[in-house]
DNA sequence: CGTCTAGGGATTCAAGTGCG
DNA sequence: CGCACTTGAATCCCTAGACG
């Protein structure tokens, strides 16, 4: 829309790029309760813009904004080039040049000339009047079209010649549509137009809280809600020690982005200083997936982290994915010399992460009971950091696993389901109590576990439904050294050791005889059961159904007796018509007004009846 | 271990809306 | 007009994580 109307007037070869210029310009904080826009920082924010230009801006964006192919080489931003801006900008009705428009018609050149008497000193001070006068216009919304004049400044600022654009512009260039409260509330366009203010580096949440003067719990669900309606990024990142997370208005987001950011430096010194865990662990994993097995200090490097804290933060990544499965941390030999017996610090790739399982790492109080465990048991987080040698174990093959059994007792998870998934995961090797009791919760709960244990496995073969046999655990004998231990197989791995031949059924239930009717017998145990499409049982109906489960809805209302339940309104209503049950939803009035016809008292029945005579 | 920051859950309040 | 309900906003209280 701004692109047609403005595109067809700018006369030198820049239009394209002069047509992306115009967004930013709205986009930049011009109010009109503000102090507007000083024309001497018009240069400033049109170098800005051209500085992030190639960031901000891929080619799709550009082709489809301009129907041009290929990328524009930016304009040189010289005087001619503002004067081209300059009179492009004041054509258009949302662009006051003064509250009355009364330097619409002047040239820039003009305008500077008419602020000269403004020195650098000034310029400054109106800077800082200008911002006092956008947070109470942003923490109070934006309420008016009118310039207000309420805001104090000093009287020569106030005769100076300001840009300012209505509030109908601001709407356009920051949401992409006209002013609509249905989609973004005020109190969302405030945030909005402080993060578009931005541009491509963003701003931390934290900072918005204080630039917006917004409840500082309100403002993340606010951002939440920006960012599920499309119009801005958020990312959630490390930044200045705490968790937080950066947000970039929709149009500005980078498309390449990086995960680890060193702040502002140089050309644009309002970059934000941050780390992307969640790029950090993909970027990790890349490296890892291609190399298999990385030293640490490899991985450092190649992830280009260089401070202790961002060591740290590997570290904790690197232990938490163990935990999961994902990577092992292993003691290597050195495959440059047979020799020299010098084992490094490695990482080794086991199994690709999903987007779940980072979102699981970076989401906030990603399984507490984990990283519980992790710190009781008192490691630290220096594995990535100088200085640790590493002495390989004694007779250490060329690759020393690390790192020690990580439980994976959950407090959301049925105790019965996570003893049912570390035997099952065991295969036909089977496990030990010892080893369950390390793979569950540690060594540390262990009479109770045994107790459980020694429950489910108990007359396993009759405890469970037919149905349910393969959710069974199997408790078998072994014999090591000559002392006899209890190996716990599920039901499938038991079945398959039996076919094997490493294993016999009469251990675990069956006594007798190997005859005839031994096979019989287990034959039948054996087989499947019959379970309907459903995966249920077909044998199994349920005892005290209503019609034997077979009742109309019609018939379950009206067998059904509330007795001293009181019915709602908006309760159905079961009711009899020619002989056939039917429902009504609305409300026990249709029940009462027919039970009313047979049951009003004769009284009432004389009122009804002069009523339906004299309906006024 | 204490401090600080971010953020979530629960609750309360005010305003708006639909219905009888 | 009263009532029930919804929605947005504000607030209190609490926890997690980072850091010194």
């Amino acid at each position: 829309m701004l692109v047609d109307t403005i595109s067809g007037k700018v006369t030198t070869g820049e239009e394209e790029a002069l047509d992306i210029e115009i967004d930013i310009l709205f986009v930049w904080p011009i109010n009109p309760c503000s102090l507007g826009l000083h024309p001497t920082d018009l240069g400033r924010i049109v170098e800005a813009f051209y500085a992030s230009y190639n960031r901000t801006r891929n080619d799709d964006n550009l082709n489809s904004s301009t129907g041009a192919p290929g990328r524009r080489k930016p304009p040189r931003v010289d005087r001619a080039f503002l004067e081209h801006v300059w009179k492009w900008l004041v054509r258009d009705p949302d662009i006051f040049v003064g509250r009355n428009r009364e330097g619409n018609s002047l040239s820039f050149s003009e305008v500077e000339k008419r602020n000269s008497t403004h020195d650098e000193r000034q310029h400054q001070k109106f800077a800082k009047v200008n911002e006092q006068a956008e947070i109470a216009y942003r923490s109070s919304g934006p309420s008016s079209l009118v310039p207000d004049d309420s805001i104090s400044a000093p009287g020569e600022m106030r005769n100076q010649l300001r840009l300012f654009a209505t509030e109908e512009r601001m709407w356009l260039a920051v949401c992409g549509h006209p002013r609509d409260l249905t989609k973004v509330f005020d109190t969302e366009f405030a945030l909005l137009s402080i993060i578009a203010s931005k541009r491509s580096n963003g701003i931390l949440q934290g900072d918005l809280v204080r630039l917006s003067r917004q409840d500082k719990r309100s403002v993340p669900k606010r951002t939440d809600s920006l960012r599920d309606k499309g119009y801005i990024e958020k990312r959630p990142v490390l930044a200045k020690g705490a968790r937080t997370s950066i947000l970039t208005l929709k149009k500005f987001a980078v498309q390449e982005k990086v995960f680890l950011s060193r702040g502002g430096n140089g050309a644009n010194s309002d970059a934000i200083a941050f780390i992307d865990q969640d790029l950090l662990i993909r970027r990790a994993f890349d490296a890892l997936r291609r190399m298999k097995l990385m030293t640490r200090d490899d991985l450092k490097e190649t992830l280009g982290l260089t401070t202790r804290s961002q060591w740290k933060l590997l570290s904790r990544i690197i232990r938490k994915f163990e935990a999961w499965g994902f990577l092992k941390r292993v003691h290597a030999a050195s495959a440059m010399s047979s020799k020299v017996q010098q084992h490094y610090s490695c990482v080794k790739y086991l199994k690709d992460v999903t987007d779940e399982d980072i979102k699981r790492y970076t989401s906030i109080g990603h399984l507490p009971a984990n990283s519980m465990d992790l710190d009781a048991e008192g490691e630290d987080d220096d594995d990535f950091l100088p200085g640790s040698t590493e002495e390989p174990a004694p007779n250490a093959g060329p690759l020393q696993e690390l790192g020690r059994i990580y439980p994976i007792w959950s407090p959301d998870r049925i105790l019965s389901n996570l003893v049912f998934q570390v035997v099952d995961s065991m295969g036909t090797k089977g496990i030990t109590l010892t080893e369950l009791k390390n793979h569950l919760a540690g060594p540390r709960y262990s009479r109770p576990l045994e107790v459980f244990v020694g429950r489910i496995v108990e007359n396993w073969a009759s405890s469970q439904p037919h149905h349910l046999r393969h959710l069974s655990i199997i408790r078998d004998t072994a014999v090591d050294k000559k002392i006899a231990y209890f190996r716990h197989y599920s039901f499938r791995n038991f079945t398959e050791l039996v076919e094997r031949g490493g294993a016999y059924w009469e251990g675990v239930v069956f006594t007798g005889k190997k005859d005839k009717k031994y096979h019989e017998t287990i034959s039948s145990f054996l087989s499947s059961p019959a379970t309907d499409s459903f995966g249920f049982p077909v044998s199994m109906r349920p005892t005290g159904q209503y019609k034997e489960g077979n009742a109309s809805m019609g018939e379950l209302m009206k067998g059904f007796d509330p007795g001293i339940w009181v019915q709602s309104t908006r309760d159905p209503v079961a009711y009899e018509v020619d002989g056939q049950d039917k429902i009504s939803h609305e409300g026990p009035k249709i029940l009462r007004v027919k039970n009313q016809k047979k049951e009003l008292g004769a009284k009432t029945q004389q009122q009804e009846k002069k009523r339906q005579e004299n309906p006024a």
